[in-house]
DNA sequence: TAGATTGTTAATCGATTAACAATC
DNA sequence: TAGATTGTTAATCGATTAACAATC
């Protein structure tokens, strides 16, 4: 079967924040792709689509089973799975990111954090200790990490992106404002840079 | 002339951002549209398209003028003029926006943070002193402040959403986990949930 | 049964890329 | 001049939306 597109696993995603959110809220088992679609402000034959292509079918005149959904869902995005991760950058993002709770329910677990500057290393950043780089290396081959993060004011250097992939890592989740290019096999998720979005506020406020 | 797309903005923030970078690194005046796009991993005829939507037009043989580039992008993106902001919800990230020195560069100053609970308030959070989020309403009508920045805790609840309006706001740059609805006139602009990247990592990663 | 909802094919829309004459 | 690069039209590609018979 063909991969899903990155459009396709960001509406799941989504199409799952919404189901869970639902299900805290009212108890209904089904839901219609009409309402996910209009609660997304996407077409419903979007919905019904992106559903089927993970294998989903729903049922005619009821619609969806919210809870057989949200498993498929799971499953597809390996939220089921532990996926442990390296953070390498230990700036106020960084610690935004370490502090952030909301990462386990998705299978991601941060096991630990680098920082390149002497000063850093040693101290604590949202509970967890700030280790030496010259420690990642091993820490991902012992540990065998396959997803490193990196956020400010690590600069994803040539060689930073070699040693992480010599030591096994398969994606990289890129929170630093350079553009990384994905060596071949590797995925690469960049973060747009924050100020992406000034350039349609800047142009909605001009005058 | 019909408005730009949003796709067309966000490069255009691009090109700038490549632009400026490389002026520091090397003085070259002149730039091609392939340089552009093979920096940006896009289609040349993609970056003449969009230069010529904003009026520039370029040399036969050489490319374009950096200066005058980087001077019509500033122009339509609205970096030269002066965006004030409010911020609205001091936790982390919005710690992380106060302390951003990136912002002014692109015109845009946060000139107060408002912070719901009773702890938050008085606290200093990167420099600036937490307002109560009663005050935010006149702080918006007297400073004339048209973009809302919104960061967790904040909820962005209809009642808030009602009061910025009411209060002036024209644009509101919502980095909180709800996606906000736009009144008619307001420009909204969602940036992505943390957990909508790992969807893409974690089917990657999946075994 | 009647009617709401699905699953799927076809039509539309918009964005990206190819082609190439015009230009410096 | 020769050749690299632009500007622009046409072709392609992919994503979104419309339509509607099949289903429960």
């Amino acid at each position: 079967m063909e991969p899903l597109k990155r459009l396709v696993l960001e509406r799941l995603m989504e199409y799952y924040r919404f189901l869970t959110e639902r299900t805290a809220r009212m108890a209904s088992p089904t839901v219609t792709s009409a309402q996910i679609a209009k609660a997304l402000d996407i077409d419903p034959t979007q919905v019904r689509k992106d559903l089927a292509a993970i294998g989903l079918t729903g049922m005619g005149r009821v619609g969806f089973d919210v809870h057989e959904a949200c498993y498929a869902i799971r499953v597809v995005l390996g939220f089921d799975q532990k996926h442990e991760a390296v953070l390498i950058g230990t700036g106020h993002l960084g610690g935004v990111l370490l502090a952030y709770s909301g990462f386990a329910r998705y299978g991601l677990h941060i096991m630990a954090a680098f920082g390149g500057g002497e000063e850093a290393t040693g101290r604590k950043v949202a509970g967890h200790r700030v280790r030496p780089m010259k420690a990642m290396k091993p820490f991902v081959k012992t540990h065998r990490i396959r997803l490193a993060i990196l956020a400010p004011p690590t600069e994803p250097s040539e060689r930073l992106l070699r040693r992480l992939v010599t030591a096994g890592v398969q994606a990289i989740w890129n929170f630093t404002p350079s553009q990384v290019a994905g060596p071949p096999g590797i995925l690469v998720r960049n973060e747009q840079h924050f100020s992406v979005g000034l350039s349609e506020i800047g142009y909605h406020l001009k005058r």
